[in-house]
DNA sequence: TATCCTTTGACTGTAACGATTTATGATGTT
DNA sequence: AACATCATAAATCGTTACAGTCAAAGGATA
């Protein structure tokens, strides 16, 4: 039924290793063979077993992917990223999500070290204890995509998302600011928690600012959270007149609330986020945005584990790339 | 160093084909012994090799995804719906971007197959006649997802297009609108030609109005299209008072270019859109569009491709999901 | 009841599956 | 004759699948 590399041989009149040899490119076939048994191949329309090969060789050339939610752009970005180095290096891509539930991507990862893939990126909210483990205990390289593990062990790619946080509040406080709002997703999530709340309080502190806990919201990273958050704190006796937003739909989210409560953005209402998808440019006004430069991420994440992989030298397995903030309207 | 089916099997004194038995739930084997093959397992912490398994039963229990782009939320919501059904019948997905690029997509369906895979779903927009012919060969059976291929012949989920858009149009007619403007995305794709502006066409002549070409726009699926439609459009002599967008970010650049120009939407120029993404719900005004829904059609797609695998019979092969149109505030 | 035959249950042994890889052998050059 | 070069055969890789084995349990027959 499937022509086999045997019956390639056995058309060609030589080996089979002669005709996997042609195939892996190897150099010890002389041209006139190879030539040989390339028309053979054609015309038998021979194509190779990877399973027969990933048995024999070890590898797969294929590597897995967890992420959270590829419906939720911030990841699909990342994914993007992911599967444009992967291509780029001739590797496949297992994708699957997690939805940041931990026995979900403990199961993940071991039916994919099951499938032997030669590697993993993953995207985690909340590497916890047994999530640290089985990566630590894992056969092959695993690579960490805009997740942060405390212990600092395992490969990684992120950006300073501390400073990042820092320097965006700190605008506010230059616009002169009094009341600045805190809203951001779970708190579970070590970069809402460790990262950007705390950079947020070391921003008032430093500006000796009062640091008053009702300004600190948090619940989910959607629109609604941000209409949300809007009202509740727009109903405080002293309400924020500025918002640092964990992500774009936050933001959004809190600007419709500001606008359909008549107040002026960025007038008198302002809001910086932390994301910057394509939604920044898709609201009036424009966000002003930290930019968190998901594809990148992912781009980098996986050149990273192809270097792993290939046993390449790695200087510093934790890269944090740069980031910057991109000014646009919601913001004066 | 990893532990194979033979480890377990001398471990438990017992062939590796009971371990295989024990593996794969069949019943000939007795409580006692499986109970010990279990221990041994549990202990040696032996993991089936699926590759072993997947060349020896040609089976890999993995699917090929193909999709134009997984950072587009449309495909990234497709890709989800998938997703979900396969893990719900123990598959794994292969994901990968062809960028709409016919080249690509015979690669990639190429590799997918090399690979084994036990099935494809597959979205594209264009089904050349290259590409039909490789579907036609594939060894393994191939859904398309909410894509067309015009001889009809190959298992498929859609919904009816072209009726959808006929009734977003007349929509708009009933509502008075006597020059109405067609923005889509490429007229290469054949859902934009052959449904959505046909559709179009054939509302605006039942409706015995006249038919300007001048009034039908067709670039990119983006924000900036939208915008740039509404510059080309609103600069006609005679320029249109509703639209019929073929996407949420045609449809929200046209709103916002009519409103930075001071038209108020829905009171002087109405919109209506085909997707219904969770976009729709972000502007302002939150958009009327047609319910395109995309994880539904890659859900139901993976469900077919797994009855098909599973040599179901099928009634029909070409399933059409119903549509209908929500009703925000970009239309009164 | 004793005998023989057939079934069933619970395994075992081993040949695929379709490549890669290594040790070995043949060929041709200098 | 020595030395590269190229090609071959055979051994793996870790499973599944199929054909058997062997003992115990019925069932039928004389």
């Amino acid at each position: 039924m499937t022509v086999t590399i045997y019956d390639v041989a056995r058309e060609a009149n030589v080996s089979m290793a002669t005709v996997s040899r042609v195939v892996n490119g190897n150099q010890n076939v002389k041209p006139a063979t190879r030539k040989k048994v390339l028309e053979v191949i054609e015309r038998l329309e021979y194509r190779p077993n990877a399973v027969a090969r990933g048995l024999a060789s070890k590898k797969t050339t294929t590597v897995g992917v967890i992420i959270p939610d590829i419906s939720n752009n911030i990841y699909a970005e990342a994914a993007r990223g992911i599967e444009d180095i992967a291509t780029m290096y001739r590797y496949n891509i297992i994708l699957a999500n997690s939805d940041q539930n931990e026995e979900k991507e403990l199961t993940l990862l071991d039916t994919m070290l099951g499938k032997q893939v030669d590697g993993i990126v993953m995207m985690s909210d909340a590497v916890t204890p047994k999530l640290h483990q089985s990566i630590e205990h894992s056969p092959v390289p695993i690579v960490l995509a805009g997740s942060v593990d405390e212990s600092n062990q395992f490969a990684s790619v992120n950006i300073d998302y501390f400073q990042a946080s820092y320097e965006a509040v700190q605008l506010l406080i230059e616009n002169g600011h009094k009341r600045i709002a805190f809203v951001s997703g779970p708190l579970q999530y070590t970069i809402n928690s460790k990262f950007k709340l705390e950079a947020y309080k070391k921003a008032i502190v430093d500006a000796n600012m009062e640091l008053d806990e009702s300004l600190i919201v948090s619940d989910d990273d959607t629109y609604d959270s941000g209409i949300e958050a809007w009202e509740t704190l727009s109903a405080l006796e002293n309400p924020p007149t500025a918002f640092f937003a964990g992500s774009d739909e936050l933001a959004i989210g809190l600007i419709h609330g500001a606008q359909d409560s008549g107040k002026k953005v960025p007038n008198e209402i302002e809001v910086i986020s932390f994301e910057n998808s394509k939604l920044a440019r898709m609201v009036r006004p424009q966000l002003t945005s930290v930019v968190f430069p998901l594809y990148d991420i992912g781009a980098v994440a996986m050149r990273l584990l192809t270097k792993i992989m290939n046993k390449e030298k790695i200087d510093n397995q934790s890269v944090i790339i740069p980031h910057r903030i991109e000014k646009r309207n919601s913001v004066k």
